[in-house]
DNA sequence: ACGAGGTCCTGCGAGC
DNA sequence: TGCTCGCAGGACCTCG
């Protein structure tokens, strides 16, 4: 999936498309995506409403509508939000999820081949309960080093699947992940609790100094993401770790090592600048 | 409380 | 060429 700033990219990409325009004509066309809403309710709901606003929640793209509820979709692996000027071609319209005009003959998809991505329906009792289950943004203003510290001594899981896990921190996902700890120098098995104090900080400067790097890239693309043109980000140039199993590492030039062994995702990581002084 | 592993899906590239 | 296998930016669940 996209990650926080392929969805990013995604939502400032959406907002002047989205923002006041009129949902009209609304279509589904895999049932599975939903979440604690029926086909008929969702396009019920969205038919004829105005979306208010486009916003990022941790990987969550967000469309509130006038009438109050948000239209919550999460794009996880292979999901692409897309807006068309035109008619969509039959290799384009292939794996499309949901579709809906949206005025000045433009058309709103979403795509998803795997379709692990999901939508749901939220009214704003729901989205409050939700959104507190979920860990702060990392890039907000008011998220400070303290703040992080303290989030990393609640779980003596391994630092990479806490980073991960995102009741504790909103959007980091694998790439990012292993970019931040090679970047902080951080051996990506150690345990949260246990990384010092000093080593926290060097790390929120990294999962910061990371996220904000890939936004500005427009995200990175491995293989599926795409922006709202259907454009590639530009992030994976920049990419450290991520995808250089065997590769030099840049900092000191040994070979990179990749384990399957922290939550059975890929982690790449040089075993000389990560090692168990951090 | 934690880690390990399966599940949801489809496509792709490697290896035989 | 054609197959089987493992792997893929995620998250949720069960089991031990």
């Amino acid at each position: 999936m996209p990650e926080l700033p392929e969805v990013e990219t995604i939502v400032r990409a959406l907002q002047p498309h989205l923002t006041g325009s009129k949902l009209r004509n609304p279509k589904i066309f895999k049932t599975d995506v939903l979440r604690h809403v029926s086909p008929r309710r969702l396009i019920e709901v969205i038919n004829n409403n105005t979306v208010q606003d486009v916003t990022r929640r941790a990987k969550h793209v967000v469309i509130r509508l006038a009438t109050g509820e948000r239209v919550v979709i999460q794009p996880r692996m292979t999901g692409n939000l897309l807006v068309y000027d035109r008619r969509l071609t039959p290799s384009e319209s292939r794996y499309v999820v949901f579709r809906s005009a949206i005025g000045d003959g433009k058309t709103f998809v979403y795509r998803d081949v795997r379709r692990l991505g999901t939508i749901s329906l939220l009214d704003a009792t729901a989205w409050e309960s939700y959104t507190q289950s979920i860990g702060p943004e990392p890039l907000a203003d008011d998220f400070t080093a303290e703040r992080f510290a303290d989030i990393l001594t609640r779980t003596r899981q391994a630092i990479k699947k806490a980073l991960m896990d995102q009741r504790l921190l909103a959007g980091v996902g694998n790439i990012y992940a292993n970019e931040a700890l090679f970047r902080a120098g951080i051996d990506p098995s150690r345990s949260a609790d246990r990384v010092t104090q000093d080593a926290a900080h060097r790390l929120y400067d990294a999962v910061r100094g990371v996220l904000a790097a890939a936004v500005a890239a427009g995200g990175t693309t491995v293989r599926d993401y795409r922006n709202v043109a259907g454009d590639p980000g530009a992030y994976q140039q920049a990419l450290l770790v991520y995808g250089r199993d065997g590769a030099p590492c840049v900092r000191c030039g040994t070979r990179l090592h990749t384990t399957h062994s922290i939550d059975g995702r890929s982690t790449t990581f040089c075993w000389r600048c990560q090692g168990r002084s951090s």
